[in-house]
DNA sequence: CTGTTAGCGCATTCAC
DNA sequence: GTGAATGCGCTAACAG
C-alpha cells in the first residue's frame, strides 16, 4: 500500500510546530526584522525537518511572478561550443540561486516558439537564445513578447541584434589568425569553406579570411570560397574540386572541416602533404584527428552571459552590451607548408 | 516609457467579455460539458485574443500538481547517443502535451540531486536519468523521494536498477558483432578498451568481447583488456603497448577510440594496416575518422522511453519494464585483416 | 447555461 | 514576537 500523502505544506509544518504559518515562513525564510525567540525557531525547524517540509516552488513563483528560473534555447545538444557556453551560464547562475533549463529547437521555428512561450507562461526571468541560421529570422515570433513580459533575454553568436545583450567570439579575427598560420607556413592558394550569409558568425569567418589574405597581398579566386550552410554541406564532388584548385582550406566549422578530411581521404589526397586543412571551434572530437583549429573561450563567455543576464533582470533599461571575446589557434597535425611545386607527387586529381 | 501592465489573467477576459471567470474558463478549455451558445463563446474567444491572453501555467499547476513538465537528467550535452534519445523522448512527449526540459550534472551528484529536487519541488511530472559512472551510486539521494513524490522516473542505460522502468542498448551482442567482425577479418589477438565495473554498459561490451573470442575458440590474454571509466581513459602509453600486442582493438565507447586512433597516429602506428580499431556508438565525428562503429537507435529507444512515461503516468503501481534495443555495425575504413605474420613492414614498437 | 465560492501553497501587511 | 487575513491565477464543485 503506497502512502498516499499529500506533500506537507508549511500549514503542516506550523500545526506540527505549534505555530502559525506566516512563523514558518519567517524561520524558513531568515526573515530579518521577525524577532522569533530561539525555541520557536528550533521547534520549528525541527518539525519542518521531521516532516521533510521542501517549499513548493511554483506558490512562490506564482506569488513573486518570478521563478529563479532562465532558460537556454538551442538548435541541438551536439556542440563542444554550445557545451560550454552552457556550462558556464549555468555554473555561474546555480551559484546565485538561480537554475537553468534547456530546451532544443531541432531547428524548427515553430517548436523553438512553442517552448519559449512556455516558459514565458512559467513566469521564467532570463532566456539565452543560441542564434541558429534555420530559426534567425523567426526569433521576432517570441522575442517581442519576452521584451513586453520584460524578461531578460541574451543572444549568444550573432552580432544581428543590436538591442539586445549578446555574447560572441571575435570570429573576424580567430578567422583571420587561423588563415595567417596558413599563409605563415607558405601557402598562397588557400581556399575557404563558409557557411553562408545568415549567421553573422560564417560572415565574419569569410571575412577574416580575406582581411588575412589582403594583408598577405594574396589574391582570392572566387571558385576558392564554397559553402553556403552549417547545415548542409557542399558535395563531396566539391569539395574534392575545391582541395585541387588550392593547397590548403579553412573550414569555417569544424564539422564542416571534418567533412573534409573524410572526403580528402576517401580520394587519396593527402592531409597535410597535398592538402592543410583547418576548423574552428576546437571540437572534442579534434584531438583525435589532429585538426588545426580556432579555440573558443567558452567558459569565460558564459560566464559572461550569467553576468549580463543577472544585470539586465535588475536593470531593464540599461543599454544593451555586445561582448566579444579573443580565441586561439591550436596547431595539430592538419597544417604543414604546401608541397614544393615540383613535387615528384601529384596530387590524384591532376594526374 | 515602458508599459509595466500586468499580464492579462482570465479574469481580465471575463471582465472584458462580461461573463464569469468560470465561463472564459470553460470556453477556453473546450470543457465537454458545459453547454456556452456560440454567441458567449465567441466573445470569449475575441476578449481573449483581444488581450492577448494566455493561460499561466504556474497556477494550472500549482491547482493540478501537475505540470505537463517533464525533466530530463544528463551528465553532459556531449554525446550523438544522448542527444539521440532525448530527441526521440522530446517528439513523443511534444506532441502529446508535454514538454521535456534538460539539465547537466556535470557529473557532480550533489548537483544532481539539488536539480531533481529543483524539479520536484514544481510538480514535475517524470524523470528521465541517463546514468552517469560518477552520479551512479548517489541516485538514492533524490530517487527515493522522487518515487515517493508519485513521479514517473526512467532510466536509460543501466541495468542496475531493476524497481525501474529502463531502456537500455543490447551492449552484449552489439560488442558481440563488433568483435566476431574482426575474427571474421582474420584477426586472433583482439584486445579492448573497456570502461571499467561501474557502468553495466560497459561491463555488458566487455562480456560481448568474451563471448565472441570463446566462440570463436580464441584465448584472451588478461593483458589485453584495459580500461577502467568511460571518463579517464589509459595512458598514451598503456593504449600504444596494447596496440603493440595485438592486431585489433575494440573499444567501449568512441570516444576511447578517437584517442586510440589520436596515438597510433603520433606513434607512427597505421590504421587499419597496423591494427584495426572500432569504436561504440556512432557519434557524429566517426564518419569524418572512417571509424568503424556500433549503432544504437536512438530514436526508437527515445520514443520508448517516452511511452513507458506516459503509461507509468497513468499506471504507477504497474511492473517496472526493461526495454532492451538491438544494434548494429557500421563498418568503415578503421577495419581491416591483419598483416600476414611474415610481413616485410614492422610494427615501430617491434623495432 | 452561467455565476458564486473555495482553495492549491505561499509570503506579506497589519493588528495584537 | 506572533497570528489572522489577503491574494497571486486558475479550475471545479455547487448553486441558481
Amino acid at each position: 500500500m503506497v502512502s498516499m500523502h499529500r506533500r506537507p505544506s508549511s500549514r503542516d509544518v506550523a500545526r506540527l510546530a505549534n505555530v502559525s504559518q506566516t512563523t514558518v515562513s519567517f524561520v524558513l525564510n531568515r526573515r530579518e526584522g521577525a524577532n522569533i525567540s530561539e525555541e520557536t525557531r528550533a521547534r520549528v525547524e525541527k518539525a519542518a525537518a521531521e516532516l521533510g517540509y521542501r517549499p513548493n516552488r511554483l506558490a512562490d513563483a506564482l506569488l513573486r511572478n518570478k521563478s529563479y528560473t532562465v532558460c537556454c534555447v538551442t538548435p541541438s545538444r551536439l556542440s563542444t561550443y554550445h557545451a560550454g557556453v552552457v556550462e558556464g551560464i549555468d555554473n555561474y547562475l546555480s551559484a546565485r540561486g538561480y537554475r537553468l533549463l534547456s530546451v532544443y529547437t531541432h531547428h524548427d521555428p515553430v517548436r523553438e516558439a512553442e517552448q519559449v512561450h512556455a516558459f514565458l507562461d512559467s513566469a521564467v526571468d532570463g532566456i539565452v537564445y543560441f542564434a541558429d541560421e534555420v530559426t534567425l529570422e523567426f526569433v521576432d515570433n517570441w522575442l517581442s513578447r519576452a521584451i513586453e513580459s520584460n524578461v531578460a533575454c541574451l543572444v549568444v553568436d550573432t552580432r544581428s541584434r543590436p538591442g539586445l545583450d549578446a555574447v560572441v567570439s571575435d570570429d573576424v579575427n580567430g578567422s583571420r589568425q587561423v588563415t595567417d598560420h596558413l599563409i605563415s607556413l607558405g601557402h598562397e592558394r588557400i581556399g575557404h569553406l563558409g557557411a553562408g550569409h545568415v549567421m553573422s558568425t560564417a560572415v565574419d569567418r569569410l571575412e577574416g579570411y580575406r582581411i588575412a589574405m589582403k594583408e598577405a597581398q594574396l589574391p582570392i579566386d572566387e571558385s576558392w570560397v564554397i559553402g553556403n550552410s552549417y547545415l548542409s554541406l557542399p558535395s563531396d564532388q566539391e569539395i574534392f574540386d575545391l582541395a585541387c584548385r588550392v593547397t590548403a582550406i579553412t573550414a569555417a566549422a569544424d564539422d564542416s572541416a571534418g567533412k573534409v578530411l573524410q572526403v580528402l581521404k576517401e580520394r587519396g589526397v593527402r592531409v597535410p602533404e597535398d592538402c592543410s586543412v583547418t576548423g574552428f571551434g576546437n571540437q572534442e572530437w579534434t584531438p583525435w584527428v589532429g585538426l588545426t583549429t580556432v579555440v573558443q573561450h567558452t567558459q569565460e563567455m558564459g560566464i559572461s552571459a550569467g553576468q549580463l543576464l543577472l544585470q539586465r533582470m535588475g536593470e531593464l533599461s540599461a543599454p544593451p552590451q555586445l561582448r566579444t571575446f579573443a580565441t586561439d589557434t591550436v596547431i595539430r597535425q592538419s597544417t604543414a607548408p604546401p608541397r614544393p611545386p615540383d613535387s615528384a607527387h601529384r596530387m590524384p586529381c591532376l594526374i
